[in-house]
DNA sequence: TTGGTTTGGTTCGATGTCGAACCGTAAGGC
DNA sequence: GCCTTACGGTTCGACATCGAACCAAACCAA
């Protein structure tokens, strides 16, 4: 029975995934920066400013790992704070210029990441992989 | 196009086990072990005493991250070190009592894990899917 | 035999992530 | 208008994980 491994290929995956975007992040320019820096990027290019706590449900991480995030990308020079008018509590964070500029290049690995992972597996697999790994991601929430 | 979420739900699929992992170790008495102190005891069990060399590949960490695991899973009186009558550079790393007592326990847990994970996929359709997740996680390396 | 290389493990520092506790501001009930 | 509750963010401590540097024992070649 093979199917006992899905957990450690998930897994498995995720690490290849990360270690890749990690990889083109460096070669770009980019250094230091996580998959999760990353991701934030680009949520901001998508929606502009955003208030951290709704950063944390986009890309799936808890509002004190946003904090230390954002912390590094600001050090960084990716994204500034901005006081939202409407509410003094929160924080908006926008990308500055610089961020701007690497736009390109995540979309770029973004693509690249996708490719490498499908490969040359035709559509139908694709799509049903995913719908298989959705059910499984649900049966275990 | 929905393919773009495979790395977002392999990601997802490994938290979500993580997650169930150490829940169920926690209610089963063995607070404070996290999934790769369970993946190290299941070689254990397995496979009797192994250097600790051994035991990074088979769980897929790096050699200095095992020195921390086995520093707690030792301090928890789980294994024990004994040396290695034919090379002196080696510490066989040893499941205790204590950690004989709990292999029931974990292999339950694997059982649970599985049977959460899969819900009513028929068979046929868990082939698909880990033959698929095996080509993409071949794609990436 | 001896000196260079390989190999098993540890140490050190850094990092992403989390839970828990905390602070200030907003919102809602009375 | 107060007081309680909810909410956005930060701080703190802990932890798994890694790369790089290191040590000591084993292996090997000359």
């Amino acid at each position: 029975m093979s199917t006992e491994r899905v957990i450690h290929l998930a897994s498995q995956v995720r690490e290849r995934a990360n270690a890749l975007i990690v990889a083109e992040l460096e070669r770009r320019g980019a250094a230091g920066l996580a998959p999760s820096h990353g991701a934030i990027l680009v949520q901001l290019y998508r929606q502009g400013p955003l208030p951290m706590n709704r950063l944390a449900s986009l890309i799936g991480r808890k509002k004190n790992t946003l904090t230390s995030l954002i912390a590094k990308l600001e050090a960084l020079g990716y994204v500034a704070r901005q006081p939202d008018p409407k509410d003094s509590r929160v924080s908006l964070i926008a990308p500055t210029d610089q961020a701007r500029r690497f736009r390109r290049d995540f979309e770029e690995i973004s693509r690249l990441l996708l490719d490498k992972a499908w490969g040359a597996m035709p559509p139908d697999q694709r799509e049903a992989l995913v719908r298989g790994l959705e059910q499984v991601a649900n049966n275990l929430g």
